[in-house]
RNA sequence: UGGGGCUUCGCCAAGUUGGUUAAGGCACCGGAUUUUGAUUCCGGCAUUCCCAGGUUCGAAUCCUGGAGCCCCAGCCA
C-alpha cells in the first residue's frame, strides 16, 4: 500500500479506531462480505465468493478544492489502516454538488495522494457513477413510505423545522400518497420543474431532537453541468443521502469521517438499514466512525480563508510554499514521509486538540535529516580574506555527503585565498559564550584550516566589508595536524572565486498568531510579513547541479530544497523547508 | 437553553471487564560524544487522571451531582 515497507510499518499505537477493527475482526463480522469487485448493490455482490481485504476503508474528498495538512491526517488514517490490517482503501471522488466540483481538483487530489505515498489500485470511484442506484433507492424509499416530495421553499421548510429546543412542524406535503411522490419525483428527474420547485425528504421525524432527523432533503433540483455526468442528470443526491449509499456500494467496513459528522450517524444508520430492509445493499453495511479533525497552531486550514488568501494574492497561489497545502508543502521541501510520521506523532482520537506547528516541523526536520544531503552555502555573505594565503592558489577541500552515512560518499569544495563567510559568524565585540570568529579568536573553517582572526575592514558608514585571518598551514581538515589546534568555533564558508550565486527563498510561517483570526480579529491581520525573503546566496559549486526537488542540509542553516517550479538545468533555486534547532539563537 | 461529543504531565496520547510504583511520543531540563552551537547517546520529567461527593480492602476506570470546551437549525460537504 505504501512504498514504505509493510512489514516495518511501525503499529502505530492503540487507538480507539484500531479496537473498534480489532474488535470487529475478532467477532469475524465480515464473514458475510462480498465483492464482486467493483461497487454495486447486494443482488450484484452476494453472487461473488467472498471480500479479500479483510476490511475496506476510504478517503472520500469532494474535488472542490486542493488537499491540505488536514486532509493528509486523514488520508494517513485511511490508507494506513487498510496496510496494517491487509485492508484495502479506495480513493473516491465524493461529487455531487455539480456547482462546485472540477476536474482541475481531481487531479490535483490524485497527484497529493500519489505523493503522500499510498495506492488505491483498482479502487478509484466517484460518487456521480452511483447516480442510477441512488435514484432506484430514492424510488425505493417513496414506495416504501420512507420518503416524500416536498413543494415547499427553503425558506418554508427552514421555518418549520423548529428550533434546537422546539420541534419542527409537519410539511403540509408529509402526506402525499407513494403514488403522487413517485409520479413527482419521476418529473422532478424529468426536468418538468424548475430549480427549488420541490425536493426529496427522508420522513422520519419532525420532532427528533436530532434536526438531522426532522426528514432530512436527500435530492434537489439544480440544473448545473456536472463534470462527470455533464447534463444528465438535473437533481442531485445530497451528502447525507449520498455517502452512506457510496460506503455500502464500495463495501466499506469502517467510513471515517470527522467528529462534526456525529450527529448525521443516526440518519445514517437509518438509511442503510432501510435499504437493506429492501434487499438494495448487502450486509454487514458500513459503520462510521469519527474523529477529531487536525487543528495546528499558526496555520488556516479552513476552505474558504485558504480561498482568500490565494485570490487577494497574499501568497503567489495554491502551490505557495507557505501554504498549508499538499502542493505548498511539495514545493517547500517537506516530505511525504514527514507527514506520515506526523499522523503516527499526532494519533487519532475524540478530543478535539490543538497540534503546534513545530511538531510537524519538526517530523521535517527529523526525516530530512536522515536523508538529506549535506552541502555549504552562505546565505548572508561578507568576505573573508586570508592574509597569509597564496593570491593564486586553490585546492580542495574534502567533504562527506552525510556524517552519519560514509557509504553516500564524499565531494570536494574548491578553497582560496578570498572566502563568503556568513555575517553573522563575525563580530567585534563578542558576546559571552561566542565562540565564532572575533579579533584574536581561532576557529576552523570546516573540513578546511584553521584561521586565526586579525580584524576587519569597514566603510565610512562603520559597515564590515571585510573580515581578515591568517591560516595555520599544517592545521587542513584530514591531515596529520588538524587536530594539532584544538578549536571550539566552526564555520562554514564558500570560495568567492567559486561560488554558485542563486536565489535562495527563506519561507517562514505565513502567520504570527497561534491561532489567526482569534478574538475576533481578521485573520489577513495574522499574516507575517516575514514569510518569505528572497536573497541572494553563495552556494557550494556542487549545488548548481541540483536537480528540482532535491533536497539538501545547508550546513548550519536548515534544509533546503530545489524548486520544483523554478529551477532551469544548471541554475537551480532553492526554498527553505525548515531551519535547524538552533540552541544558541534560542538561549540568547 | 434540545440533542450529540470531549476533558489523563507544557503539547499529543495509551489506559476502557475497578487490582502492583498511571504506557509511549514531542517539548523541556541535565550530562556524554561531536570539525554542523545540528545529529546521536544516556539520565530526569503526573502520589495523580476537569471538580465535589459516594461505593469498595482497592477507582483514571463504577455511582451521584457539578464545571468547562466543541458540534448541530444549507435544497453545502
Amino acid at each position: 500500500m505504501s512504498p514504505t515497507d509493510p512489514s516495518s510499518a511501525k503499529a502505530s499505537g492503540s487507538n480507539f479506531i484500531r479496537n473498534i477493527i480489532d474488535a470487529d475482526l475478532a467477532a469475524n463480522k465480515f464473514a458475510p462480505r462480498r465483492w464482486s469487485g467493483r461497487p454495486g448493490p447486494a443482488e450484484q455482490h452476494k453472487v461473488s465468493l467472498g471480500d479479500t481485504p479483510k476490511i475496506r476503508t476510504r478517503f472520500p474528498p469532494e474535488p472542490n478544492g486542493y488537499l491540505h495538512f488536514g486532509h493528509a491526517k486523514s488520508i494517513c488514517l485511511n490508507f494506513g489502516l487498510a496496510r496494517d490490517y491487509g485492508g484495502a482503501c479506495h480513493l473516491r471522488f465524493d461529487d455531487t454538488n455539480p456547482e462546485k466540483e472540477e476536474q482541475e481538483y481531481v487531479d490535483s487530489i490524485i497527484d497529493a495522494v500519489k505523493w503522500l505515498g499510498f495506492d488505491w489500485g483498482a479502487n478509484l470511484y466517484y460518487a456521480s457513477n452511483y447516480f442510477d442506484w441512488m435514484y432506484a433507492f430514492a424510488e425505493y424509499l417513496i414506495e416504501s413510505g420512507n420518503a416524500y416530495v416536498d413543494s415547499q421553499s427553503a425558506e418554508e421548510m427552514r421555518a418549520s423545522r423548529g428550533t434546537l429546543t422546539e420541534p419542527g412542524k409537519a410539511s403540509p406535503y408529509r402526506n402525499r400518497s407513494a403514488a403522487e411522490n413517485l409520479d413527482l419525483f419521476r418529473r422532478m428527474k424529468a426536468g418538468e420543474f424548475a430549480d427549488g420547485a420541490h425536493v426529496l425528504r427522508a420522513r422520519i421525524d419532525m420532532a427528533s431532537p436530532n434536526i438531522n432527523l426532522r426528514d432530512p432533503a436527500i435530492y434537489r433540483i439544480k440544473r448545473a453541468t456536472h463534470h462527470n455526468t455533464g447534463d444528465a442528470w438535473c437533481i442531485y443526491p445530497m451528502y447525507t443521502y449520498a455517502h452512506p449509499i457510496e460506503d455500502a456500494l464500495e463495501n466499506i467496513t469502517h467510513s471515517i469521517c470527522t467528529l462534526e459528522f456525529e450527529d448525521q450517524r443516526p440518519f445514517y444508520d437509518w438509511l442503510l438499514e432501510r435499504l437493506a430492509e429492501g434487499g438494495l445493499l448487502q450486509r454487514p453495511l458500513p459503520q462510521q466512525i469519527e474523529f477529531a479533525r487536525l487543528n495546528l497552531s499558526y496555520v488556516v486550514l479552513s476552505k474558504r480563508k485558504l480561498i482568500q488568501l490565494v485570490e487577494e494574492k497574499h501568497v503567489d497561489g495554491w502551490d505557495d510554499p507557505r501554504l498549508p497545502t499538499l502542493v505548498g508543502a511539495r514545493r517547500r521541501g517537506f516530505t511525504a514521509e514527514g507527514f506520515r510520521r506526523f499522523a503516527d506523532m499526532i494519533g487519532v482520537a475524540k478530543s478535539d486538540s490543538w497540534i503546534d506547528m513545530s511538531v510537524l516541523e519538526g517530523c521535517m526536520r527529523d526525516h530530512l535529516n536522515e536523508t538529506a544531503l549535506r552541502r555549504i552555502a552562505v546565505l548572508d555573505p561578507v568576505r573573508l580574506v586570508i592574509d597569509n594565503y597564496p593570491e593564486d592558489q586553490e585546492e580542495m577541500c574534502e567533504a562527506p555527503n552525510h556524517p552519519q552515512q560514509p557509504d553516500w560518499g564524499r565531494r570536494e569544495i574548491p578553497f582560496a585565498k578570498e572566502l563568503w563567510i556568513e555575517r553573522e559568524d563575525f563580530t567585534e565585540h563578542p558576546p559571552k559564550g561566542y565562540f565564532r570568529l572575533f579579533p584574536g579568536n581561532t576557529v576552523r573553517l570546516r573540513y578546511g584550516y584553521v584561521v586565526k582572526c586579525t580584524g576587519c575592514v569597514k566603510d565610512e558608514a562603520g559597515n564590515i566589508k571585510s573580515v581578515h585571518c591568517i591560516y595555520l598551514p599544517d592545521t587542513k581538515s584530514g591531515t596529520p595536524g588538524a587536530d594539532s589546534v584544538k578549536v571550539k568555533g566552526n564555520i562554514h564558508w564558500v570560495s568567492a572565486k567559486h561560488a554558485y550565486q542563486a536565489e535562495v527563498r527563506l519561507y517562514d510561517r505565513l502567520f504570527s498568531a497561534e491561532a489567526p483570526g482569534a478574538g475576533g480579529r481578521d485573520f489577513i491581520d495574522d499574516l507575517n510579513p516575514d514569510s518569505k525573503r528572497i536573497i541572494a546566496a553563495q552556494l557550494e559549486p556542487a549545488l548548481k547541479e541540483a536537480i528540482p526537488e532535491e533536497r539538501f542540509q545547508f550546513e548550519r542553516h536548515g534544509y533546503f530544497v530545489a524548486d520544483r517550479v523554478d529551477s532551469r538545468p544548471g541554475a537551480p533555486a532553492f526554498n527553505r523547508a525548515v531551519t535547524l534547532k538552533d540552541s544558541w539563537s534560542k538561549a540568547r
